[in-house]
DNA sequence: CGCCGTGTTGACCAGTTTCAAGATTGGTGG
DNA sequence: CCACCAATCTTGAAACTGGTCAACACGGCG
């Protein structure tokens, strides 16, 4: 079964695609099949939890593709505050900003596996291969929509469905076999800082939502098994 | 006196360049130096206040650039909640995401004037022009940017600070003489929704502001007079 | 003059944070 | 394999920020 064709039967008919924060599993797709140029520019990088893989205002050597593991993008304030505006999961890019300078930070959330791309070679890549380049602005353009929709939970939405929605996100772009069992490779902090609460706030609603059986955990923290439906009501959020 | 020139000017040595969600001015300026070729594919338009240019999920045919007054772009759920995501003002460019259907609304923030660029027209411009392109994924870049600065505002920012530094960011765009009296071309209802507040806070706040003359409102609501350095102190915000 | 849209202020309330105390988990070394 | 420790997660009670509801003020315009 390919990639696309598990996103595609991911969606149950009537289902809304949500637009969020990173390229779908299609679109993933997609870049697979003609990256084979970017491929072989690549070099593998491993990196242990919470090691900083590249810190915001560096300059931008490079940009990554995740393996495997989760990388978050933050941004940190003087007083220790966080804000995660990313999680970049298997798959997916982070960087390709085309600016000089990192504007946030990349984490490693959890071990992590990623290929560094070198940042001058993606840029030529881009001024030689018309369809890198269409793919670059499109996947950038898809980005800014997805930190639209996030600007939107942050500013508008309530503890719960910002859980809920943040849940059904990553059920969403997780590429498992049925959808409903998700593992989170993630802290609970980082997931407060994604939502903008606080980790008691993120705990208490999970354990709401494990009451009200929208949620189970089966084994650790990290695993969590969804009732999408109920979940969706929850959610609210879509215009 | 060049648009560029009042831009290094405004920014007092050792004051930090806040990474907004626009380009910058002497970004703007340079995109007017070899715009030519995108004027003369516009067609000039007229909206009066609250009339709406596109809706999310429309067609994306036109992308806009603002001459007068200013665009509010948004996001609608469906009880009536709604978050704005960026202010379009003089100058600045909104559109332009080589998406098929745009992605959120665009309102008229006050009665506005804009030009409108077919988005065919503007891809085989980015096409032919390599300049062009570049400065298209630059823009898109810095949007993101913007975007991930807008997110640490309304996660982690208390209502004060969210005010101080939207305040600062409006005297940061605009190209006023001297930089600290400033006109607000939106509504304290359009302030709260961009801030994820309600308007009745952000009237306290302004209240407050004005009480330790840090700010001072000279005819109507819709002027600020800004206690720059003073402000700041209350932004508090950047790394 | 009086209405309507918009902005301001006050009193009260609710959701979220804060602070503090445990409970679980995972890792390390005996 | 188990004991122990540190890190992480969970839960509770109290405090507080910002929201809600309601009244009022102000300015623009017919």
């Amino acid at each position: 079964m390919s990639v696309a064709e598990t996103y595609t039967s991911a969606k149950a008919p009537g289902a809304k695609v949500l637009p969020w924060n990173l390229p779908s599993s299609a679109a993933r797709a997609a870049v697979e099949a003609d990256l084979e140029a970017l491929k072989r520019l690549g070099m593998k990088l491993r990196f242990s939890r919470n090691e900083t893989i590249f810190s915001e205002g560096e300059e931008a050597k490079y940009s990554y593709r995740v393996v495997s593991g989760a990388i978050r993008l933050c941004k940190h304030l003087a007083d220790g505050r966080r804000q995660i505006s990313e999680f970049v999961l298997p798959g997916d890019f982070c960087g390709f900003l085309h600016l000089d300078e990192h504007r946030f930070t990349a984490e490693a959330a959890s071990d992590v596996v990623v290929m560094a791309y070198p940042q001058r070679q993606i840029e030529k890549l881009g001024d030689d291969m018309p369809c890198m380049r269409k793919r670059l602005t499109r996947f950038l353009s898809e980005r800014l929509a997805g930190a639209q929709t996030h600007l939107v939970m942050l500013g508008r939405q309530t503890a719960k469905e910002r859980v809920a929605s943040f849940l059904l996100m990553l059920a969403d772009r997780v590429d498992g076999e049925d959808g409903t069992s998700v593992e989170l490779p993630m802290s609970r902090q980082d997931i407060a800082d994604y939502l903008g609460l606080t980790i008691e706030t993120v705990c208490r609603v999970l354990s709401d939502l494990k009451r009200s059986r929208r949620v189970a955990f089966p084994d650790l923290h990290h695993v969590v098994v969804l009732d999408i439906e109920s979940l969706r009501d929850l959610a609210e959020a879509d215009e």
